[in-house]
RNA sequence: UGCCCGAUAGUAUAAAGGUAGUACAACUGGUUUUGGUCCAGUUUGUCUAGGUUCGAAUCCUGGUCGGGCAACCA
């Protein structure tokens, strides 16, 4: 190990783990997301932690699908979840379902009967919450707790045959009714359900819930480090003891705090409404955070490692600043994206003294952060311009490095020009501008001699093709929206969608191909939508960058 | 009112009884054919009250604040 790391808190202690030699210094995690919905960014940091523990450690990570609860899971998830996994990057040893274990878990079930350690109860759901007790009361034993181990065995078994309707049993783990953690008062084991599953179909009308799945099912598979958040944390000593019943692997769990993160929200049951009451499109709209959401929008798997490796481990709650997600996109892209000129508000610039009809292919380096500027490719260039609305104003203030009359820029790639007059149309809106430019000027062959303190980017006006663009803002206008009063979807922010349609692009973006990155020049990073096609190209933006003049301007 | 977690700059995260450090954010300046990038620098912190100790973010006790737990969900 480098001295000069420091280490989080589960790294310390496997560390440790492998020093004393526990479980031979093997490790093996597993991530174990329910099939219910799509992963969202929480799930990455999740995803991270334990396939990156492994790989640090020489271990392997498990993929095990939590599919205790048929009633809401399906194969689509399934399918979502084994992509975005992969898309992050990361390999699971074995692909494994909690379904795979139900005879296992069964048997297991069997035993705590014979042991006299579980009881099948007739009670309804409000009987047995009644009888629990509170956290100051003790619980109450129902009438079916004395039931003898041959009633028990028998009607479970009858459970398991299909004999009983959905909620007329359960089977009851026999702990302890006054404990004062909840989830000892005599725990459900199994209830009835006659729903076909995603994958054992209709051969079980009976479900483990996931108390009597999940640590089971890391004992199977001698799962040496079970990691998971903290909500989990009560539910340890019954991990343990069912560990300790059965006497099969013991398979420890430890706790993190989930990942939150300001202006969106992180729970599947939400997202799922916003998708459901169309807030946004689908899962994968690209102002969700959800992993698909973010490949939409064009982040990259490594940017979202990167992320998560900044945010740490810990187990106090935290509250992830937005900005850092955006930092860590924006390091990425800046040194792999290639740059483009496109216009989102254009305003017509027309050189005046530059000869009507003549064109030019002017040179622009792909990305100026990479050595020989990762190539070029060819702009071209003539008498009338696209350029931004707001690179002209009509009453500059100062340090205003832009166009106004009488004032300088370079335009990217090319020449630099004067502005020496504008035009305005019949109700007063600036429609036009006009400029010299300087010939001596040109890109990479500058003899002028002139030094200017701004530069734009431009879109030559017959060359000029069209795309929408989609500009994506965050989803809430608040940064906390779950804690504030009344329902979250009051604080969705209206803007969080903006099309631009059409939006002015060079030539060269015709050839974008599906997934590749790009910054538009001064505007921020640009991927092609999935809806995409050649005769209509989408671009979504990824993020802007950032915009120091932007501050500025609207701090005065 | 019971049990269980937690508390370090704005946000996160280190410091394992001995210099409170790092990243992002913010701010200043420099470089720049992107008001981007890059570079240099600045500001901001140990929840509280006691105790142990030569010395406490760290150990102990009390308090405060935040979170979780009483689904036939996971």
């Amino acid at each position: 190990m480098s001295e000069e790391k420091s280490l989080n808190f589960l790294e310390e202690i496997i560390e440790k783990d492998i020093e004393t030699g526990k479980h031979g210094g093997r490790v093996l995690t597993r991530f174990p997301p329910e099939p219910n919905g799509y992963l969202h960014i929480g799930h990455a940091k999740s995803i991270c932690l334990n396939f990156g523990l492994a790989q640090q450690y020489g271990g392997k990570t498990n993929l095990r699908f939590d599919d205790t609860n048929p009633s809401t899971e399906e194969v689509e998830y399934v399918n979502s979840i084994k992509m975005d996994v992969n898309w992050l990057g990361f390999q699971w040893d074995q692909e494994l379902y909690s379904s795979d274990y139900f005879e296992q878990l069964y048997s297991f079930a069997v035993i705590l009967i014979q042991k006299d350690l579980a009881y099948v109860d007739d009670s309804t759901a409000e009987e047995i919450a009644a009888t629990k007790g509170s956290p100051t009361e003790p619980g109450i034993p129902t009438i079916y707790r004395s039931r003898s181990i041959e009633e028990n065995l028998k009607l479970f078994e009858e459970m398991r045959s299909g004999k009983y309707p959905d909620g007329a049993k359960v089977l009851r783990a026999k702990i302890d009714l006054a404990s004062p953690n909840m989830h000892l008062r005599d725990p459900l084991l199994y209830r009835i359900k006659h729903v076909a599953h995603h994958r054992t179909g209709s051969d079980w009308c009976i479900y483990p819930m996931y108390d009597f799945a999940h640590g089971q099912s890391d004992a199977i598979e001698e799962i040496t480090h079970s990691i998971c958040t903290l909500e989990f944390i009560p539910h340890r000593p019954l991990y343990d003891w069912f560990i300790d019943q059965l006497a099969i692997f013991p398979s420890h769990q430890y706790e993190f705090a989930r990942l939150n993160m300001t202006y969106t929200i992180m729970s599947k049951r939400k997202l799922l409404q916003l998708v459901n009451e169309g807030h946004v499109t689908s899962w994968d709209d690209p102002r969700m955070p959800t992993i698909s959401g973010l490949r939409r929008r064009g982040y990259t798997p490594k940017s979202i490692r990167h992320f998560c490796e900044l945010i740490g481990v810990a187990k106090r709650e935290n509250n992830i600043d937005m900005g850092l997600l955006e930092y860590c996109i924006r390091e990425d892209l800046n040194k792999s994206a290639w740059r483009r000129m496109a216009v989102l508000d254009p305003i017509k610039l027309i050189i005046t003294n530059y000869p009507e009809g003549q064109e030019e292919l002017l040179q622009g380096e792909n990305n100026p952060e990479v050595e020989d500027g990762d190539g070029s490719r060819s702009i071209p260039f003539s008498k009338e311009l696209w350029i931004e609305r707001d690179d002209f104003m009509e009453n500059p203030p100062k340090k205003f490095f832009r166009l106004g009359i009488g004032l300088m820029v370079r335009l990217k790639s090319a020449y630099i020009v004067k502005c020496e007059d504008f035009v305005k149309d019949k109700n007063g809106n600036i429609c036009e501008i006009k400029c010299s430019y300087i010939p001596e000027s040109k890109s990479g062959h500058d003899t002028s001699g002139i030094h200017v303190k701004g530069t734009i980017h431009w879109v030559s006006v017959p060359h000029a093709q069209t795309a929408e663009v989609r500009l994506y803002d965050r989803l809430f206008q608040v940064e906390d929206p779950s804690s504030e009063e009344g329902d979250f979807k009051e604080y969705i922010n209206p803007n969080s969608l903006q099309i631009v349609k059409p939006a002015y692009i060079e030539p060269d973006l015709m050839n974008a191909p599906s997934g590749k990155n790009y910054q538009f020049i001064r505007k921020g990073y640009f991927v092609l939508d999935k809806e995409s096609t050649p005769q209509h190209l989408i671009f979504n933006r990824t993020v802007t960058l950032k915009d120091t003049w932007a501050k500025l301007s609207t701090n005065h």
